[in-house]
DNA sequence: TGGATCGTCAACCAAATGGTTGAATATCAC
DNA sequence: GTGATATTCAACCATTTGGTTGACGATCCA
C-alpha cells in the first residue's frame, strides 16, 4: 500500500498533472486534447498521462487511433482515506462534510 | 496556492517522511527520537523534516538544544481539501463522514 | 496507395532528490 | 572548562524527474 501512496502523491505533486486532472472532471479526453492548453510537447504530455495511468489515477482506453483518458477516483480516494486520520476537522470542513453526507443521504437509494 | 500544493504532495510522496507523519500523530518528537526507528542517518531525517516544515506539514520548535516536532494539519487539510471535488463518496465514505461529523456535532460547543 | 493524424519510443539533457560522510555549532551537565 | 549530546551544514554521489527532439508504428480517409 506505501508503495501505491508514494506513486499516487508523486503524481499529485506536478501541477501539469494535477492541471490534468481537473480537466479530466469536466469530460473524458484524447490525449492531443488533453496537450492543447499545455506548452510543452505532445511527448511530456504522454509521460505525465502515463505517471498518472501508473498511479491508478486515470484509465487510458485506446479505440482507433485515439486513446481516450478517464478519471479514475478510486485512487484518489485512497490518498483521501490515508490523509482522513490527520484531519481534525473545523468549522469550514464541517460545512463541506455535512453537504456531502446530506446529499448522499438525501439519495433513493439512500437509508439512515 | 497551486506552488503550496506542489511542496504538500510532493512532502507526502515519500513513505520515510509519510511514516514520520504518522509518529508524530502520537505525540510531538524530538528529532533524535524522530530518527530513531530509521536505518538511514540522522542528517537525512534532518533534510526530511525540512521538507515537511516547508510543506507547512509540521512545525519545529527549538528549545534548549533539542528542537521540538509537531503535526500542523492544516496544510494536509489544503491538499484533502483540493482532493475533496474528485470523491463520488461510496457508502464506505459516508459512514466514516458521518462518524466524523456527529463526534463534532456533540461537542459541546458545537451547534447546529 | 498515399498522405495526414494520433500517440509512443529512444536518446539525450539539466535540475532536483535522497542519501552519505565529516566537520561545525549550540547547549547541557558535571 | 571539558566532555557529551542534539542538530545542522557542506560537499559529494547516484538516481529520478521533467523536459526536449526526431524517428517510428498505427490508423483513418480519400
Amino acid at each position: 500500500m506505501t508503495q501505491k501512496l508514494d506513486a499516487i502523491f508523486q503524481a499529485l505533486a506536478d501541477p501539469t498533472r494535477r492541471a490534468i486532472l481537473v480537466m479530466l472532471l469536466e469530460d473524458d479526453m484524447a490525449v492531443t486534447d488533453v496537450a492543447a492548453p499545455f506548452e510543452i510537447s505532445l511527448a511530456a504530455i504522454s509521460k505525465h498521462l502515463g505517471v498518472l495511468t501508473q498511479a491508478g489515477l486515470i484509465q487510458q482506453e485506446r479505440r482507433g487511433r485515439v486513446k481516450w483518458c478517464k478519471l479514475d477516483p478510486s485512487a484518489m480516494h485512497d490518498a483521501w482515506n490515508w490523509m482522513h486520520g490527520f484531519g481534525q476537522f473545523d468549522q469550514t470542513d464541517l460545512d463541506a462534510l455535512e453537504l456531502s453526507v446530506e446529499a448522499l443521504l438525501s439519495e433513493p437509494t439512500a437509508q439512515k
